[in-house]
DNA sequence: ATAGTATGTTATAATGGTTATAAATTAGTA
DNA sequence: TACTAATTTATAACCATTATAACATACTAT
């Protein structure tokens, strides 16, 4: 797992400035590691230590993360869109029922044959199973 | 493919109700085969022939489908969601750049290993190859 | 150290796809 | 043919996200 320090980094390294608010903000992802956290969530977070800090900037440091490459943007038709710090490649477990998230390690990363590339340049695959947690099962 | 009675005894034996609207936006999902059309590209297709037709409806019947399983909600982080009628099984590839979507059929169908399934009941899996198609590359 | 400047932060308003509401209409049934 | 529950419609509300512009600050070069 990065440190505060590395990605702070590796924001320097693609020309953006390391702030405070920013370094606050990778530390509540990293604080939320494996909980897929919604932007609002990241938000109150880092409100609770950070008291003046602005939804608009969480956004846009989302937005900063998920451009250098560090961090994935899932959208899972839940609504709202959730943030994963990037570690080993991986797919996700959503319930449908109460919008958890859970990482699966791949067996085999899958690959798209070339016949069926229609000339795209690929830069990276997302699997998702749908399904009912043990919970949303017996609720409904 | 299906044709637009199947469709129809498929709302009918969820104990839906058949109406021409319902019928006028499942001949527009036919007609959109393979376009992955957004909610309002339906609309406005069914509106062509039906020019009473409100958006509500759209969503309404779409969100019909879905829970009868005849259709698949695609949420590919494009700001909206593009709907697709259940064929075989098979993953999408979507352009970031200008956000067309095409189908790639599966080679192998994943399955989740018991192991990493916490207890959830797994319903679909939804695979999906981000990158840029052929205009995209050149333009940014 | 310091000043300069491009970048980041903030409050606020706007956006836009989607959902809720309630009155009018209609499909399916007895 | 009449009944009743489901559907359609216009309208307003929602809410996550994005745009805007004034203010503040991180980095750079002196």
């Amino acid at each position: 797992m990065s440190t505060v320090d590395q990605l702070c980094t590796q924001l320097r390294e693609h020309g953006r400035r390391v702030t405070p608010q920013r370094r606050a903000i990778i530390q509540a992802l990293l604080d939320s590691d494996g909980m897929h956290p919604t932007a609002d969530q990241v938000f109150k977070r880092v409100q609770s230590v950070m008291p003046d800090m602005s939804p608009a900037t969480v956004y846009n440091t989302l937005h900063e993360m998920v451009e250098i490459g560090e961090l994935l943007e899932l959208d899972l038709g839940l609504g709202e869109r959730r943030y994963d710090l990037y570690t080993s490649n991986h797919a996700h477990l959503v319930c449908l029922g109460c919008g958890q998230v859970v990482d699966v390690p791949y067996s085999d990363p899958p690959a798209l044959p070339s016949e069926h590339a229609h000339g795209f340049r690929v830069i990276d695959y997302l699997g998702v199973f749908r399904g009912y947690c043990p919970d949303c099962q017996s609720g409904g």
